[in-house]
DNA sequence: TCTCTGTTTCGAGAAACATCGAATTCGACA
DNA sequence: TGTCGAATTCGATGTTTCTCGAAACAGAGA
């Protein structure tokens, strides 16, 4: 029951498999429009899209925060208040090793959110 | 020289053909995702993502401001004020005929979108 | 244990946003 | 021309967000 358009949780979104049909096919329930919405939020700010491209397209998938900030003219904290930002979206999950914290992406959801915005060529059915 | 990362506008991304490569495939320009972050942004709200597969999803490809706004529970000024910043975003046209306006989304900033987002299966390159 | 470096949390100020009711604009139709 | 309905703009209000510096926290290494 988890495509029950009442009882999708974030964990849903982490799956492969694909939750929502695109957002053109068919109506986007409340339930799953306040679930998806936050996470284009998280991307909806040009630093955090900055972020989540240097560390989807990061040499074997992840960042370090330290390679992260020197790439802005912001402070460490700002960076820091961003990345978590995109982590309760649940776009990307940190990882300490050592002295330093590393972020990778999440693919199933950035694949989820993909899928929703898919318009398929064959839309003009009129 | 449309591609070139200084040069980017908003006529780029109604196009049909890719303005950007994914995501996660390399890095995002500054003034890329400047200009791309308020598309997400914008998608970014509950009730405009509602709005979006509302239009998106219609049949014909669009839908009436008339038929939008009964379908919140929010005032007609708050629901023209969501359709106006997705218009603003570029993600969809309006159009009045006779006493309605109607909504139709743009395919190709919608594509660019989800090309954008796109994870190809292969990334796990290590 | 002490210190150094990297990262996050806290607290605050300025700017942006969501929402509403009132007023306005735009077409349709008597 | 006058009036009605549909949609937007305007002005105001409460909430959220972005940003910073200061402080706290977590490991590494001496």
């Amino acid at each position: 029951m988890s495509k029950s358009a009442g009882s999708l949780t974030l964990t849903d979104l982490n799956a492969e498999t694909p939750c929502c049909p695109p957002l053109a096919q068919q109506r986007v329930p409340a339930d799953t429009a306040a679930l998806l919405a936050p996470a284009f939020k998280a991307l909806g700010d040009p630093v955090r899209l900055q972020l989540m491209s240097m560390i989807a397209s990061a040499p074997g998938g992840e960042a370090c925060v330290c390679d992260l900030t020197p790439a802005f003219e912001l402070s460490g904290p700002t960076i820091s208040h961003h990345l978590k930002t995109l982590r309760e979206a649940g776009l990307v999950d940190a990882e300490r090793r050592g002295s330093w914290v590393y972020y990778r992406a999440r693919p199933g959801i950035m694949r989820q959110l993909a899928t929703l915005l898919t318009m398929e060529a064959a839309s003009t059915q009129a």
